[in-house]
DNA sequence: AGAAAATCCTGGTGGC
DNA sequence: TGCCACCAGGATTTTC
């Protein structure tokens, strides 16, 4: 499950390499999550300027408007001079001067979508509700208190909304909460200062420190088959249900919030 | 109106 | 061995 951390790794692992490239063919599988929104034949030719990302989004910037790829939850992409025959579950290829950009993703929840720019509707429709960037200067500890302050629901699922802060998924949100102290039930808006300073600070940290872990599989990020390094960092709380919490030895937790399944230690984290 | 909760999509995994 | 419930991210739909 790529999030903030795994999107980051996997650009910095192609970012640089694919630049200043031009497209000469894409070939497409199976349907993904969207359609790529655009004939084939208006990528080729194209040049390839950079890649950025936006929450757990990749922007492919071209010479004319950009793609959007998003890896979905089982989705990865490589980056090679040549790469092996095409395989069941690779769905979006781009053959460039520079190589060959592959998208593997077996539940296809994942897309790659062509925009205009990033003004247009379909690039606002998917970009346009996401919150702050939690890796950059824009991710205030003010603005995070103030975006807090007006929401009631549980802190765990508020984090996981994406709309205030992005790229914390189900994962790094249970990690994140226990680095911080706080019981994933408590409402957001009923958090201390202090609180919402440490979350803050947790959020911060625990994404980029699982970005440097992953960075640090980076050198053979190519022949590793696409590992991204996800599993280096030890998770402190997730998946840990009926074991002894790492940091008191109480028994892990689990509970389920909005579907979903939150990890969290009853002795270090508190109301 | 706006926030919160439920639903849907897919295929790998694990329990029985 | 095969069946089937379960899980996941996030857009969309429904509920409150």
């Amino acid at each position: 499950m790529p999030e903030l951390p795994e999107v980051e790794v996997t650009r910095l692992s192609f970012a640089s390499a694919i630049a200043g490239a031009t497209v000469t063919a894409v070939f497409l599988g199976k349907p993904l999550r969207w359609p790529l929104g655009c004939d084939v034949a208006l990528l080729n030719g194209q040049r390839i300027l950079g890649v950025q990302r936006r929450g757990k989004y990749l922007l492919i910037e071209l010479s004319q408007g950009y793609l959007l790829v998003h890896l979905g939850m089982s989705g990865s992409l490589r980056f090679a001079p040549q790469l092996p025959a095409l395989g069941v579950h690779d769905h979006f290829e781009m053959h460039t001067t520079h190589g060959c950009l592959r998208l593997t993703d077996p539940r296809r929840f994942g897309a790659v979508v062509y925009v205009s720019s990033l003004t247009d509707p379909q690039a606002t429709k998917l970009l346009g509700r996401l919150g702050m960037e939690p890796l950059s200067d824009a991710f205030e500890l003010s603005r995070f208190a103030t975006g807090l302050h007006q929401r009631k629901a549980a802190i765990k699922q508020v984090l996981l909304a994406g709309d205030l802060v992005v790229g914390v998924g189900n994962i790094y949100a249970s990690e994140a909460l226990f680095m911080a102290g706080i019981r994933p039930t408590q409402s957001a808006a009923t958090l201390s200062k202090p609180k919402m300073a440490r979350l803050h600070a947790a959020i911060r940290d625990v994404l980029a420190r699982a970005v440097a872990k992953g960075g640090s599989t980076l050198r053979d990020f190519s022949s590793a088959q696409g590992q991204t390094g996800y599993f280096q960092l030890e998770a402190m709380v997730y998946g840990r249900a009926g074991l002894p919490c790492k940091q008191c030895g109480a028994v892990v937790k689990m509970l389920r919030q909005g579907q979903r399944s939150t990890f969290y230690c009853p002795t270090c984290q508190k109301h």
